[in-house]
RNA sequence: AGGCACGUAGCUCAGGGGCUAGAGCGCCGCCUUGACACGGCGGAGGUCGGCGGUUCAAAUCCGCUCGUGCCUACCA
């Protein structure tokens, strides 16, 4: 660095830069274009294959959804991220940082769907040449148009290539340090082939199995969901009491339900063992009104008898618990609900479906068949009004009226109806007897904050269902599956055919099993694809597996894996962070990550989430244009994580006054011309003392993630004791030489050479936030000079950058100094003159200690702030580090 | 219902047993000094949500309480 050389050049002249050839503002736009061509071509990014594991640091990057729409929690979440790893790279880390895209999955049919108005049939003909126009609102109020399934996976990848550019161009604009020769599409043949890898090994070990079971489904996407992507939704509901009836006898009792539309589906009645009103009836059957369907009685710790009438109904399925109930119970299935959300035809009277009024049953359900959920509901509770629904005929079933009440119902995370449970074909993968395990991975990732972990640990314990592996949707990872049709072309369903490994990736409906020929597909005795694709999660659980190449390239994994971090947003704990530590414990018994970083939403103004569908979404480019990349960066390096922030534009405001400052106090101070000399000055020692002190609590802060902590630090530093004060005072000295003072030279040397040690510091600090501005500073003077041809890769700051400069002789002259310094402003602010206005004499009061202390920095001070006179009055009532101006004469204006 | 976080100046936030509780914005007054008016200097502004406890000492630790947000559970 600068005094590093003056050291050893002493006399030699400092590279002083010409300030007239800088521009007069930083143009924001103009250098965040240039730089970043600038590193895309150095390569500075790029991970090196040959460098130890231990000299790696290795990130594990979330995959944005590239059909969601941008705003600024993006640029707030991604740059945190790029923060610490800026910062580990000047450390001299071997940075391995990639880029994906999560583009399969839902969301990007449903971003299809809606903007080209086509919905995919998997009957339809594939069309060759299909050319799609964006419909005008006339033509997307028809029906939309169909398209194959090949046709519609062709459509995704092209509207997926358009929205990843926007990504990128943002990621680009935001200076984010991706390695971009690491870049990959979760839908891409190397993921697909990492999934469906996963799949094969699961399968080989028995950790992934197919039944046929109820399982959450949503009837608009008509496909089944995990448990990690159901949520609660408070709707409401009401109870119904409706009397059933008890086989053999005038006895009755009253259900009460919110679903009375599952009447027809009741397959049992159950009340809590101790409950006397309801002890006399377990054993016995019950008659259930309007479909005269016997079911049995049964005792169940898990009914409440405060709840409703605390006798309840059975219903397939009216939710979990009613699942549970039938396993347990072993009673019969009746599927009412079909997979679009309609009752299916059934016919009472029928094996399974046994009545004792096989005509009155049928009767009433020709109301209900055919109609949703909802409309099935309001119908069954008029037919239960009528006279003579009772069980025995006389009166309502009803009895009084459906108390309105607020309830939790399930509901896909991305749907609008509530979920059913429909019994489907399903893969799952086993988590439930395996616990222990994650929580014990769980433990051994380190979160920041640490209060995170507790989501994790919440959700882990809390699990109550095996990971539902597939979805019967389209653009997805295809699960490498088929199975032997018999002789009579009915599939085996327990005889699953998995790819082989060397296959992967494939599509079991275009490619053909091993030993069987494409002519035998859906011909008896040959085989069938499974048509489904798997959870997407299932393929991002793998983000880190798939950037370390597991099962392909053995010495890779084992340089990239376990990543060091993995930043992302608590809102996917749950889901991201779980799965992934899920996929690391089955496939490796390890962690995917050493460290977890989890930062908070961008709320807005109101502090209410931003959403597209409240319309109160920020988008960041206006505010980058506006403020500067470094702003914008600024903005989300000043929150802490994992705490939610309300949307501020201010901050943006600071930041860009930040970064102006930054730039004209660098081309400041490297115009100053002076020869090389040590810091040998009081004033300079001491300050260099400071920002020693300085440095060592910012690497403390950043090793341990408090990014936003050592911002703060730096920017507060940089400010008041470097450019309002140190800098103030120093610079008069540091003219002297350079104004033809030659015996200045030594005195100006120090001066010069402090300052700029003081910017090379400070810009260091300063550049994992703020990365154009500061490289902008470097570029002029430093570059050359320390060997570092951009700042991201010169050396963070530490002991090497002060060990050539002594101790002050006190500890105390830098606040001395500026405890004088801000006395003497005080006194020119009060009588209204400039601060540069010179003063002929003054009296400094201050105590004896201070006093004393005064002497060593008392020409820079009085040079800074232009005093001729200075006398010195001891005065015991002011407190350590405070002086008064007595008596203080200006010179008149000039 | 359990858990976690938060509550500090008008606003957005730092601080986390002991300096006179801080910053920026906003507000008031002033200043164009050879980096910067996209600037600088000075000032006003807070019983640190409330109550109680531990302690020589509490914004900070503990208990209770109120409020806000979120997580998990609750679906008859």
């Amino acid at each position: 660095m600068a005094e590093a050389d003056g050291a050893k050049n002493p006399g030699g002249r400092v590279l002083a830069i010409d300030p007239n050839t800088i521009a007069k503002h930083f143009d924001s736009a103009e250098v965040e274009a240039r730089l970043d061509l600038a590193w895309q071509a150095s390569g500075i990014h790029r991970w090196d294959p040959v460098r130890p594991r231990d000299e790696t640091f290795v990130v594990d990057t979330p995959p944005p959804t590239a059909s969601g729409s941008l705003h600024v929690g993006h640029v707030f979440s991604y740059t945190q991220a790029d923060v610490m790893v800026r910062f580990q790279r000047m450390r001299g880390m071997n940075i391995f940082y990639p880029m994906g895209w999560d583009d399969n999955g839902l969301p990007t049919e449903r971003r299809v769907q809606n903007y080209y108005h086509v919905r995919c049939d998997p009957e339809v003909p594939y069309e060759a040449d299909l050319q799609l126009e964006v419909p005008s609102a006339k033509q997307r109020k028809k029906p939309a148009r169909l398209l194959s399934r090949p046709n519609f996976v062709e459509v995704c990848y092209t509207l997926i290539n358009e929205d990843e550019e926007h990504f990128r161009a943002l990621w680009r604009r935001l200076g984010l340090s991706v390695d971009w020769s690491q870049e990959y599409q979760t839908i891409n043949d190397h993921c697909r082939r990492i999934a469906q890898l996963s799949f094969r090994d699961l399968f080989e070990r028995d950790l992934v199995y197919s039944v046929e079971a109820p399982t959450m489904w949503d009837v608009d996407f008509q496909t089944a969901v995990a448990q990690a992507e159901a949520e609660d939704r408070v709707l409401p509901g009401a109870y119904h009491s409706i009397g059933f009836g008890v086989e053999g006898s005038d006895e009755g009792f009253v259900i009460a339900t919110t679903r009375p539309e599952l009447l027809p589906a009741c397959v049992g009645v159950t009340a809590h063992p101790d409950d006397e009103r309801y002890r006399g009836l377990f054993g016995k059957r019950a008659i259930t009104p309007l479909f005269g369907v016997p079911v049995p009685i049964f005792a169940s710790e898990h009914v409440d008898p405060e709840k409703g009438t605390g006798v309840l109904m059975v219903c397939t399925f009216g939710d979990a618990t009613d699942v549970q109930w039938w396993r347990e119970e072993g009673l019969a299935l009746r599927q009412l609900v079909g997979r679009n959300g309609r009752l299916v035809p059934i016919e009472f009277g029928s094996e399974g479906f046994e009545s004792q009024r096989p005509d009155a049953a049928n009767a009433a359900y020709a109301e209900l068949a055919g109609k949703n959920v909802k409309q099935a509901r309001a119908r069954i509770v008029e037919l239960l009004r009528e006279p003579g629904s009772a069980v025995g005929g006389a009166g309502a079933a009803l009895e009084g009226e459906p108390e309105p009440i607020e309830h939790p119902v399930k509901f896909f995370e991305k749907g609008d109806r509530p979920l059913e449970y429909l019994p489907t074909r399903q893969w799952f993968a086993r988590l439930l007897d395996r616990k222990e395990q994650l929580l014990a991975k769980g433990e051994e990732v380190v979160w920041h904050p640490a209060f995170m972990q507790a989501r994790f640990r919440d959700w882990t314990e809390n699990l109550n269902l095996d990971w539902c592996l597939s979805r019967q949707r389209y653009f997805g990872v295809p699960i490498p599956v088929w199975y032997p049709l018999n002789a009579s072309g009915e599939p085996d369903l327990d005889a699953a055919i998995v790819a082989e490994r060397e296959q992967l990736p494939v599509d079991p409906t275009v490619d053909v099993p091993t030993g069987y020929e494409a002519g035998q597909r859906g011909q008896p005795g040959g085989f069938k694809a499974d048509p489904d694709i798997f959870d997407t999660w299932f393929t991002s659980s793998m983000t880190p597996q798939i950037s370390s190449h597991w099962g392909t390239d053995p010495e890779r994994h084992a340089r990239l894996f376990p990543a060091d971090v993995r930043p992302q947003g608590h809102d996917i704990i749950r889901t991201w962070a779980f799965y992934t530590i899920a996929k690391a414990a089955l496939h490796e018994d390890s962690v995917p990550w050493k460290n977890a970083m989890i930062s908070g939403w961008i709320l807005d103004p109101d502090r209410k989430k931003m959403s597209k569908s409240k319309g109160n979404v920020m988008t960041p480019l206006p505010l980058l244009e506006q403020y500067s990349a470094d702003a914008g960066r600024y903005w989300a390096a000043s929150a802490r994580l994992g705490s939610d922030t309300a949307f501020d534009e201010k901050i943006w405001k600071i930041g860009k006054r930040l970064v102006t400052k930054i730039f004209n106090a660098g081309k400041f101070v490297l115009a100053q011309e002076a020869e090389h000399h040590p810091i040998s000055a009081e004033l300079d020692r001491a300050f260099v003392a400071k920002l020693a002190t300085l440095v060592e609590g910012c690497t403390h802060d950043f090793e341990s993630y408090h990014y936003a902590r050592a911002l703060q630090q730096t920017e507060s530093f940089f400010w008041s004791h470097f450019t309002d004060t140190y800098l103030e005072l120093a610079k008069v000295r540091a003219r002297r030489f350079a104004d033809g003072d030659a015996s200045a030279a030594v005195e100006s040397g120090s001066a010069v050479a402090s300052l700029r040690l003081g910017l090379s510091v400070l810009l260091r600090l300063f550049a994992p936030v703020l990365p154009y501005v500061t490289e902008e500073v470097w570029s002029w003077a430093f570059a050359k000079e320390g060997g570092h041809a951009s700042i991201h890769v010169a050396p963070w700051p530490g002991e090497a950058d002060f060990s050539t400069v002594a101790a002050p002789a006190s500890k105390r002259s830098f606040e001395v100094a500026l405890a004088a310094h801000a006395a003497i402003n005080k006194a020119k602010a009060e009588a209204e003159v400039s601060m540069g206005r010179e003063v002929l004499s003054l009296v400094l009061a201050g105590n004896a200690d201070d006093l004393a202390a005064f002497e060593a920095v008392r020409s820079d001070v009085l040079a800074g702030t232009r005093v001729h006179e200075c006398a010195t009055t001891v005065d015991a009532g002011l407190e350590a580090g405070h002086f008064a101006v007595r008596d203080a004469a200006f010179a008149p204006r000039p």
